[in-house]
DNA sequence: GTGAAAGCGCTAACAA
DNA sequence: TTGTTAGCGCTTTCAC
């Protein structure tokens, strides 16, 4: 059903048709009540694409994620749907699987498909990157990652986030304190984070111990596992294990608590993420929590902003929250 | 940037331009190379909508969820996205918040933008959705709920798995086996998963008790809730308490922890689900595994068939797994 | 108030 | 091998 037919089956023309839909012009009251009742009849449509190709506008953003099934990733996706919802945009979505190659693609498919906007959540901003981006003339907002200038960005102050709770920790008598972090090509995660321990420790002049700090993976198994190298390979047991991430954090309590070890009484475990996890897990997980939705309704605003050619801040810091529950 | 620039760009017509790009027709090498060249230097994308004008084909299906930041709706979306991206599909996304008006919005919107395929993930199928969906005249698969003929399903027997996780706990001696559902305008999930206890308890000759079943809505505080009704309008205790999903399980495990209880050892917990929560928690929770990201991965072959016009089953069932862990 | 016509960027049939 | 041309379905002047 095209608008010619429609205006066939009115008795009028398109340019009629397309004033009763957008509203626009002057309609004879008879003519548009017509012009309704058939639309509703006939269950009629307007072709967005042809819409759009004339205005040179999508009403469309693209999301670009690592991992939609992550519940970091559907809280900052909600976040975006809610604030896009309301300006009448839709989300084309692409799920990464954490492959850079496939993050390329993206960008590239949703120019083709003619998006208004991009938000970018990231693990790793490349050179790469850079040069796409800018080649790409989309307005594009980074979530998750410093973007060196490229966009604006919306991130987590990671360092200062670990800082916290790695002088949390300390202050609560853990001087002992041992770090289960990730690869430190994710900047963010891997880099910030164990900066902020580091930092916590000099800062209380703690002699940083190299035996103290082990990389997981972001899984559960990988802290399991990164808790246990710690252990084994120290005779001088730590008394508090900050992790990079809850799930990894619950690996090492899964490891203590195997090892016949009370968490928090005798080792005291803290994460970072304060998701559904840490609320409800036994022991509740003492962590930070980072408000992903949150930065999810702060990408969109900025894109909508960039969008709407307003100025708009470079940077902008969504602040955590330190969360003392049971586990430390 | 348009196929016609790039084709005076190039000192060529833009039918050659678009014979490069969709490497149709015969090219002379050199004119291939140059082009190539051209597109290369100025980062031209061809436009998308102009495109699926021309074809009647937008290579983009609607994904509908009623809840975006859901484990569930998480993997069944990224089943879906790793079949749409293998066969050059891209995936528009709509959240609807639970919300049905959004839902009847969504689809409408969807048509709008061409798509040529719809998976559907349902909470309720009213009258209302079978009346839309046939004006629609769009592919469309709905996921989740039986679709009584509207279109073809991928569904979990909700039924069959209720009564064999409380067939599998009545046998474990847990005859006097409590239940906490939700309510029943949710066909699968409120209404199948109780007549699934139901049957077991009468396959097994056990009395129906009322006062043994409580709704709760989903949520951990709901289960705790739920759970606390029971125990407290009973003095003959259940001795197992079966709860339609991990949360609500997890729930009622909290409070018969808070009151001083031990599960399993006093009461047997169980629930359905099988995610991540299930796996980590503290009993972990004898459950019901639910593969929804295989769930996803189903619904988009169907849809794909659908749109090849192949011959499809109008009801695929997911089969689940009982996981026998520590909760009961 | 309304209609005719041009044009958005692309593809595909047809000619050359 | 390549170019010309006619739309795809819609919006938007510009006439009437």
């Amino acid at each position: 059903m095209t608008i010619k037919e429609v205006a066939k089956l009115a008795g009028t023309s398109p340019a009629t048709i397309s004033r009763v839909i957008n509203n626009s012009g002057y309609v004879k009251k008879e003519v548009r009540e017509k012009v309704e009742k058939i639309i509703e009849e006939t269950g009629y449509r307007p072709n967005a694409f042809a819409k759009a190709l004339h205005q040179k506008k999508s009403s469309t953003i693209g999301v670009i994620l690592p991992k939609i099934n992550a519940s970091s990733s559907g809280d900052t996706v909600s976040g975006i749907t809610e604030i896009a919802s309301k300006k009448g945009y839709s989300i084309l979505l692409g799920n990464t699987s954490h492959s850079q190659e496939k993050e390329i693609e993206f960008l590239n498919l949703f120019k083709e498909k003619q998006v208004d906007g991009i938000i970018l959540v990231a693990t790793i901003i490349t050179e790469r990157h850079k040069t796409i981006i800018d080649k790409l003339n989309i307005p594009l907002v980074i979530v998750g990652q410093d973007s060196k200038g490229i966009a604006p960005c919306v991130v987590f102050d990671e360092e200062k986030a670990a800082y916290d709770m790695a002088a949390y920790m300390i202050e609560s008598g853990k001087e002992k304190l041992a770090f289960i972090g990730v690869d430190e090509s994710d900047i963010a995660v891997g880099g910030g984070r164990k900066a902020g321990y580091k930092k916590a420790l000099k800062k209380n002049n703690i002699l940083l111990k190299k035996e103290y700090i082990e990389n997981g993976a972001f899984t559960v198994e990988s802290g399991y596992e990164a808790c246990k190298k710690i252990w084994e390979n120290n005779n001088n047991k730590p008394q508090g294990i900050f992790a990079s991430t809850d799930k990894m954090a619950i690996g090492a309590i899964n490891y203590l608590l195997d090892i016949g070890l009370d968490v928090p009484k005798d080792v005291a475990v803290s994460g970072i993420g304060g998701g559904f996890l840490s609320k409800y897990y036994k022991p509740k997980i003492t962590t930070l929590f980072y408000d992903y939705k949150k930065s999810g309704i702060k990408s969109a605003k900025l894109l909508f902003d960039l969008i709407d050619k307003k100025e708009v801040e470079q940077r902008v810091v969504i602040e955590h929250k330190l969360i003392k529950q049971e586990s430390a």
